[in-house]
DNA sequence: CTGCTGATAGAAAAGGCTTACTGTTCGAGT
DNA sequence: ACTCGAACAGTAAGCCTTTTCTATCAGCAG
């Protein structure tokens, strides 16, 4: 076999030692590894046999800066402990590493924004980049999103939109959506058709793209039933567990009066069970309730939450099947109405109808009195 | 200013636009953004201007594969959506991302094994590599983490065990580990002071090291009263709720007889709460149970489960910085000893003494009965 | 026998950044 | 006034692959 030394890297082997042991060129060597080029039957045989005993495996840096895109894929995503993210995420994963992507997880709970990771991901050449999340969106969003848009596509990445709004125009920018608006209808009209007409909407920042459409939906279901939904039953603010559970609080000693509460996420709504059980709150007897997202908790709580289901791991999915479709054909119109999955209602133990000799009221109610 | 046109790329500019329009050489553009070589301040100044005016972001493949070395930090997990491993994870990309490391997660759930991610992340150089969770510790173990240590070393890449047994030897492997045995003493000790005597564990995979350092601890605290555990009494199996809640069902029904469960972690004691309710026992007058790892559905059971804490971020944050803490110091002997963080007690309300009036028994109850 | 075509393979030029070397400048020491 | 060395900046050789041309070779039609 041919001996020579591995030049440059530590200790590695490169394209050209492999040429060497076959007695070809690194062109050619190249031409077998990618696959894309005929070469012929015994020379293939050659140049694998002596990558096998070379051990070689190809510097994935020096191919991503030839062919300018590497093979990663971004999601940027909020929190990677939410189950929320971690479930699209995982979407995203799987999808990605079928193509042989791997995937870069880029949460802006910490020290970096959003931007940060897309300059990121950016000098890294991306091959796509999945915006996960609801969004505020404000008369500057298209704009910020299209230019983003563009920065990337001048530099050969792609930019998927997943749940939040898809941006239209000469040229779309893939998007990727789920229900919000019916999910929340849906449910709401559960709650209706058991009974309930005072329900309080509790959670989620109120700029947020998520937090309209739910509430969108929400409010329209009661109007369809002829109900004026009072403003002080529209407590927005965040989708955190201690906001919602403080946030039910509030409402109850500010004397508001309901007899469910839905909860803007499946976190929000354990908050809620959370500030009910302090209250001495039975559920759902005393109060029912609901949540979305139908993440694992949901399950968990006691009783069991019912709630909408979001195919958060097939949004991933379909995020980066939608980001990369289009690949080939150069059609934009390809990618222009964004693709929107269904939700539907998990039916479970937390709603009832409305107790009308028990409503929750002012402090009366000693808290912290637990369970029993 | 200097409108010379982007060469390469795909209308992006490179270090020589801005050499070019900074009026310097590529060499000091490149010393500017490393910073890691002096440069006078009036042309630091220049050239961080060209920069700002040019829209100047560098190419990180090119970098890498001058540098061989890539900011690039792999997070092989089992799964991102577990939040054990979410957690894990989120603390090693907050330490990662505050030195500039961008994270690559890797879950070994889908098609891809542990071995399949190292090879990718050794083809793209990767700074570090982070091996999180148990392991099956057999006579290969330490012989193959030592042989994936060293070709990483050959190629610049570093390695850190995380949650799994460091391997000695003449070149250390950096591990950073938390106290199982420990904690699992610890919570044992709890339900031994409740009163409980037939303890039951139930869960995790028999060969893991995470179960049996668990189990070790747990079958030790025993010991140290005297009392000595029956082998029907030790269930290994899987880490999911469904497993533990069918294991659960089991021993019922085989008759075993126990007061308290040990459930090997908090996922598992959610699927004995589960059972535990199909068969109308309640927790903790009727069986005490406890978990391990304090993940966020520990508070939301009903009753919130007594379980062990377990430094989860922290953890994937000392990976980090016990991985890249000797890059100075060409001591080998600094990461000779692994890092081990402790664990402690969490009390909530899953723990009560045992009730000699019932105990958990055959089929009779009638299952499926809920809470009430 | 000549010129052409198709299938392969090689040469070499990117691709953008880092860094070892090699200057150059300028002030300080003598 | 002269040498020395610090401080800074430029040159150019990498780092490893990909890919565009170009060359070679067989086989074949004319």
């Amino acid at each position: 076999m041919n001996q020579n030394v591995a030049r440059g890297g530590v200790g590695r082997r490169t394209i050209h030692d492999v040429a060497l042991a076959a007695g070809v060129s690194t062109a050619t060597v190249s031409r077998v590894t990618s696959g894309n080029y005929p070469v012929a039957k015994a020379t293939r045989a050659r140049v694998e046999r002596a990558m096998r005993e070379l051990g070689y495996v190809a510097n994935a840096n020096a191919r991503a800066l030839a062919r300018s895109n590497s093979n990663l894929i971004g999601i940027i995503i909020s929190d990677m402990v939410d189950p929320f993210f971690a479930y699209v995420a995982r979407g995203v994963e799987i999808e990605a590493s079928s193509r042989g992507l791997m995937s870069l997880v880029c949460p802006t709970r910490g020290a970096m924004t959003e931007s940060d990771f897309v300059d990121m991901l950016l000098e890294r050449r991306a091959a796509l980049i999945v915006l996960v999340g609801g969004a505020v969106v404000d008369e500057n969003y298209h704009q910020a999103i299209r230019e983003r848009h563009e920065r990337l596509a001048a530099a050969g990445s792609r930019l998927v939109l997943c749940g939040r709004p898809g941006v239209g125009g000469p040229a779309p920018v893939t998007a990727v959506e789920y229900d919000n608006v019916g999910g929340a209808r849906a449910i709401t009209d559960l709650l209706l058709n058991a009974g309930h007409r005072r329900i309080l909407y509790l959670g989620g920042p109120p700029a947020l793209s998520t937090t309209r459409a739910r509430v969108h939906g929400f409010v329209s279901a009661l109007a369809d039933r002829g109900i004026d939904q009072p403003a002080e039953l529209i407590r927005t603010g965040q989708f955190s567990r201690s906001w919602a559970q403080q946030g039910l609080h509030d409402a109850l000693d500010e004397g508001a009066d309901f007899t469910a509460v839905f909860a803007a996420n499946d976190i929000a709504a354990a908050g809620v069970y959370a500030a009910a059980r302090e209250r001495g709150l039975r559920i759902p007897q005393d109060l029912s309730v609901v949540g979305y997202d139908d993440v694992p908790v949901a399950r968990e709580l006691n009783p069991g939450l019912t709630t909408v289901e979001v195919p958060l791991e097939a949004l991933g999915r379909e995020a980066v099947r939608a980001g990369l479709r289009d690949s080939g054909s150069s059609d934009p119109q390809a990618s222009d109405e964004p693709t929107v999955l269904g939700t539907r209602v998990i039916h479970r133990e937390s709603v009832a109808a409305p107790n009308p000799s028990r409503r929750p009221s002012r402090r009366q109610d000693r808290p912290g009195a637990g369970t029993r």
